[in-house]
DNA sequence: CCACAACATGACCTCTCGGTCAACTTGCTA
DNA sequence: TAGCAAGTTGACCGAGAGGTCATGTTGTGG
């Protein structure tokens, strides 16, 4: 995450910057939310106090983490507005976001960073380029009618959640089920659906 | 759970096991994962050390609750076994599975009984019923040919956890979600899958 | 109805966690 | 290159977790 306050951070301390939020994005991933931090300063090579010195809570770590998750994959979403096949650019953005997902993720992060006024601006904009992407994927014919972005953003992380269930699933094997769903998304042989569209939140 | 060992319990210890239970069901669903045991007391109207007296562990507590949900979900499926409508009882059975999930469920709490023999031994029969259901409705047409009971197992929590990104559901908005799904494994319009089904476990 | 085994109780243990801080080290600027 | 602000360190803290156990209570078979 781009940080909000304005002053330059010293080298050595952007680069522990970094270090902390790659340890500590594949520690959430490998050890879910109890993942400690402790351990991920010990995995990023730095003292305990460190982390603190640069998230003031561990609720700021996992802000800043789904922060940059959220703006990575907004960006994926724009730039696939352009592309000249709206029903390939939106499964192709849907295989980007799961391929980018361990086997813990987001799904958990974000409850966590509900608060943080910073990540609700990126979901935001995370939520409205999805819109996007759908509404020409609808336009296309390439999607159901009654399927709305905001049903899209609430089943990105459904393939990779499902094979979570195996002990040792195939890296790929997320592919099985986005296909699956996918096809659940698909104007053909669709049946009307029981309730409406939520609204965000 | 049917407790494994023979001897019966007294009134009032068959009575607080129950308490007990259901207690604990409520106070995950609630909390998630991270419920204590000092609470699940509390809730249940007993002291603390009664939930140990019960169960040794928390993990033990868990697997009971998993091993009865299981259970529950086995004798469901067992009876819509003599369903006229092979698709129509799978749908009721996924309907029924998610209908009984909470907020937060089996979902993470399974891979937490992941070594207990006896709910490995009841997860195998639930596997074995849904393929079952699953076989059923793929001989009369009603399911895609290259779905396998094992996809259907994966599947069942993803409408309620889609939902769980929401701060206030409604709380039948999964079933949007559920037939969208559903959709994606009916034959019409089905798209070749990418990966093969996996295998057990 | 009694006696004993089964059960319930809650204070207590240990361990780990998120978070703090005074002392120390180091990158940057003038 | 000197000096200082910025950054790092690790011992330390309180809270709360899972789990234990000596003691008190109660259901139940004879």
């Amino acid at each position: 995450m781009t940080r909000p306050d304005r002053r330059p951070l010293r080298a050595d301390a952007a680069r522990n910057r970094e270090l902390l939020l790659a340890a500590a994005a594949d520690e959430f991933a490998e050890r879910g939310i109890d993942a400690s931090m402790a351990d991920i300063a010990r995995r990023a090579g730095v003292a305990k106090g460190t982390v603190f010195a640069h998230f003031a809570t561990k609720e700021e770590l996992i802000a800043a983490i789904v922060g940059d998750h959220f703006a990575a994959l907004t960006a994926v979403a724009r730039r696939l507005l352009d592309s000249a096949d709206p029903g390939a650019a939106l499964l192709e953005f849907l295989t980007v976001a799961a391929g980018g997902q361990r086997q813990h993720d987001l799904a958990f992060l974000q409850t966590v960073a509900e608060g943080d006024s910073e990540v609700s601006e990126l979901r935001n904009e995370f939520h409205a380029s999805i819109g996007s992407l759908v509404d020409r994927a609808r336009d296309a014919g390439a999607v159901r009618a009654d399927i709305t972005g905001t049903d899209v953003l609430l089943l990105i992380c459904a393939p990779v959640h499902a094979i979570g269930f195996l002990a040792n699933p195939e890296p790929d094997l997320w592919r099985r089920y986005l296909a699956i769903i996918f096809d659940g998304l698909r104007p053909e042989g669709a049946n009307p659906l029981p309730r409406p569209a939520p609204s965000w939140p």
